[in-house]
DNA sequence: CGGATTCTACGAAATGCTTCGTAGGAAGTC
DNA sequence: GACTTCCTACGAAGCATTTCGTAGAATCCG
């Protein structure tokens, strides 16, 4: 199996590596158990999901006994990155500052959060 | 037709939808013709889904003699906030402030923007 | 061992997205 | 009117995504 270029992860296996990136590396079977506070999947359902997402190369799997162990191989940070250059091009005309203003107001962050922020508009600033 | 609860655009929505954004109204010739600087696209295949989207409730239309004239119903500023939302949730586990971490590094902002970002953390402390 | 349980692999249906071809109506030109 | 051009509507193919059923291998338990 040719290694795809960018395994763009959709909506599906988005939600299961939210689980793996929760949980780390995990049976099919806690997945789908921790996922079902939510959406109802089906045990086969993620199974197969968790198949596809190894031959795309998105997970990895070592073998526990008779089961599979999954492991997000994608990692949090790559997916975030990726998906909020993605956001900024697609809709605010590749303005980070736009993001940035829509991030800020919507959901208010904490004090300690805000503080950070400034933290990284200092170093900005000094280069 | 019954209204959509939650009209979300695809991939190939959200390029229409740009091209709305940023053109004002315009026939489907025209989106067409803004389009094809980066993707071919058949004027059929942009006339089908300008229709898709006119019954998602996405996109307005009037007649203009033969042709109509399509006009973004979803607002930019609607999307953009949206959008920006199922980001949060779905890949900063709900925090906002890692979002903004993310898009104040990736893609530098220009001074302005950063003194703007600065205006608005300004605002948000004093509440 | 023999039956129940717990896994995987595979196939395929169901759905959604994207693309475009064809048909036909309306308008413009000679 | 006849021809061309431009537009819409419709249908359907092609493809990706998501779902789950069934078969069968491995393990566990009496």
């Amino acid at each position: 199996m040719p290694i795809k270029e960018r395994p763009r992860p959709t909506i599906a296996e988005l939600a299961i590596l939210r689980v793996l990136w929760r949980r780390g590396p995990s049976t099919v079977k806690e997945v789908q158990e921790e996922l079902r506070r939510g959406e109802r999947r089906g045990y086969t359902t993620v199974l197969k999901l968790l198949q596809i997402m190894f031959d795309k190369g998105i997970v990895d799997r070592r073998r526990d006994g008779k089961a599979h162990v999954y492991r997000a191989k994608l990692r949090e940070s790559q997916a975030q990155k990726r998906l909020t250059a993605e956001l900024i091009d697609g809709v605010f005309r590749g303005s980070a500052a736009k993001l940035v203003m829509q991030a800020l107001s919507s959901k208010t962050p904490s004090p300690e959060d805000l503080e950070e922020v400034r933290r990284l508009l200092d170093e900005l600033e000094e280069s």
